[in-house]
DNA sequence: GAACATAAGCGAAACGTTTCGCTTTCGATG
DNA sequence: CATCGAAAGCGAAACGTTTCGCTTATGTTC
């Protein structure tokens, strides 16, 4: 493998002029030529690591999710591989499958592997647990107050899907919510409620399941809903895989939507779009919450550090389709 | 931070001493414990990247996805990290968003990266693309001749589950495919027809539909097919997206499995379990093959290379449930 | 108790960069 | 033509490890 050294020998120059032009300093124009001729000729590639050893930067972020097999996570995390690319950081990925035990291992693990950021979507971890770790870390889709953020708007978001199906004359409407442990399912149910509270409607506890994340939780409590006497007339599922179990149980009941029942999904774009009428879905911005967590960490990284945690919350949209019926 | 001279210093070793108690040598008893609590008080981590530099190994592989929202590729990715972190090495993640001119530019991203090796998913590369990075690599779920692999044997896997439809009786057995193009697609093709073949039974091309590997194909072939005249007595989806698809037009026009219309899914677990009954399902072994993978790889990069390329074919599970009806 | 084998420890060089402070080059200016 | 300043280039040290070849300590054996 050739080193800055061989690049040097061929060119004649040194060492140190090399460097400068791999690093963009100033070189003769003529040289810049022949260093990239030479470069193109030895095949001579950087040694991140000889690098990293000089600079005290690996140019890596590790970003810990609670699962590789949430959609959700999954498409956020091709996201933040594009935007720290562009940034020049390479991203290594592990997931905590959900244990809030292996949660706290896999993130000392990560700072033992000298990153210089860390993302991550917490579960059961504290502040003073990610603090001591000592790198610069940004929280993503769940936040813990001291810490910088990057969150959607959970409340706004339910509140806003609950509401839309309020005015369409819905009073039962069913809600099925991730573990009220995880903040974004709490804050889920707090919108639901608070839309409720605006119009002066009481909440009939029974309507709200609370169940897991995946999808057999949403096909499981969408079944219990259904079963319910009366059954509610709409439904409001609070997470990509919820919705895509909660659809499965009202089809394999026959209920047609919206003529049956109504129904609002979560982060569900593909499904949905291939339904006809479309299902109308929450939608979180994923590719702008990529984009947040990213240059917030970046610029915590390169030391813009105010000592003022940030918390960033993004708006939802609710894309409006055909699944939600007028009532009287 | 602290670095082994100041462990060597804090302990009055020498730092070859401290050197060779982090790699595992001899060290006498007391010394050990000596070192090991200098550590824990200093708070030393090896620099990976001054061990990098000396050793010429970063310890870290880089795995190339066709996309990292595909079900099966984000398990397997997840269950590949396990293993590499087990033999001590790191993984980064990169996905090429099906696009084959991403592919090859991705592929050179990561070697320029100075990685030990490339785990790839790969779509449109060739042989000679992959040996001139001169970075061992081995190839998942797809092959390519010449190159190590590790593959599922899909031919067998479609055979026997249409054998299974056949045995019950059905002849107008549908099938969804995905693109041509990718080995896995074409292969699975080649097993409905082998077992039609088998059987003495004649193919009706009209039955087997080609398109994407996303939901949206599939339930867009899936009705396709059900508006067929005469429907198909039973569908074979040939990935865990086309299954979903599949699925949901069923359960939209309203037909019960498998009293309507008998079916077989692929690699989804998840889902069909949720019904009931469950469906009849195609299961790669995800875990063995990132395992085989990572195994692979491993020993080439230890320098095992006997310049025979290994191509490891892996079995599939039919995991039968009550989605068969018997016909006739 | 001498001789020896083995275990444990040590010093120093090397890995491939970046960067500091210095020297050289060269054109512009008075 | 002498002087100057900026631009370009250079040498060498340093980053934190591993490892080679060596010395010293510790038992063991006759």
């Amino acid at each position: 493998m050739a080193t800055i050294k061989d690049v040097a020998r061929y060119t004649g120059l040194s060492i140190a002029t090399i460097s400068k032009y791999l690093n963009g300093g100033n070189v003769l124009e003529d040289n810049r030529r022949r260093i990239g001729a030479a470069i193109e000729q030895l095949d001579y590639k950087v040694n991140h690591a000889a690098r990293a050893l000089k600079t005290n930067k690996t140019m890596t972020v590790g970003v810990l999710l609670p699962s590789l097999y949430t959609p959700f996570f999954a498409l956020i995390c091709a996201d933040i591989e594009q935007f720290l690319k562009a940034h020049g950081y390479s991203m290594i990925v592990c997931s905590y499958h959900d244990d809030p035990a292996e949660e706290i291992l896999k993130l000392r693990f990560l700072q033992g592997l000298n990153i210089d950021g860390i993302i991550v979507a917490p579960t059961g971890v504290t502040a003073d647990e990610l603090t001591a770790l000592k790198t610069p870390i940004v929280l993503m889709d769940r936040s813990i107050p001291g810490l910088d953020s990057v969150v959607t708007d959970n409340i706004a978001a339910v509140h806003d899907a609950v509401e839309e199906l309020i005015v369409h004359g819905h009073r039962r409407i069913g809600m099925i919510v991730g573990p009220l442990a995880v903040t974004t399912a709490f804050e889920r149910k707090l919108g639901y409620e608070r839309a409720f509270a605006d119009y002066n409607l009481t909440v009939d506890e029974n309507l709200i399941r609370v169940g897991g994340y995946d999808i057999a939780s949403g096909y499981r409590e969408m079944l219990e809903l259904l079963n319910m006497d009366p059954p509610p007339t709409a439904v409001m599922a609070s997470s990509h895989d919820i919705t895509v179990g909660a659809i499965m149980a009202a089809y394999e009941r026959k209920l047609k939507i919206p003529e049956d029942i109504s129904f609002v999904g979560y982060d569900e774009e593909q499904i949905t779009k291939v339904f006809d009428p479309p299902v109308t879905t929450v939608l979180q911005p994923m590719e702008e919450i990529a984009q947040s967590v990213t240059e917030l960490l970046v610029r915590r990284m390169g030391g813009d550090d105010n000592g003022h945690p940030q918390l960033i919350r993004l708006k939802t949209t609710l894309v409006r389709h055909q699944s939600i019926g007028t009532i009287g």
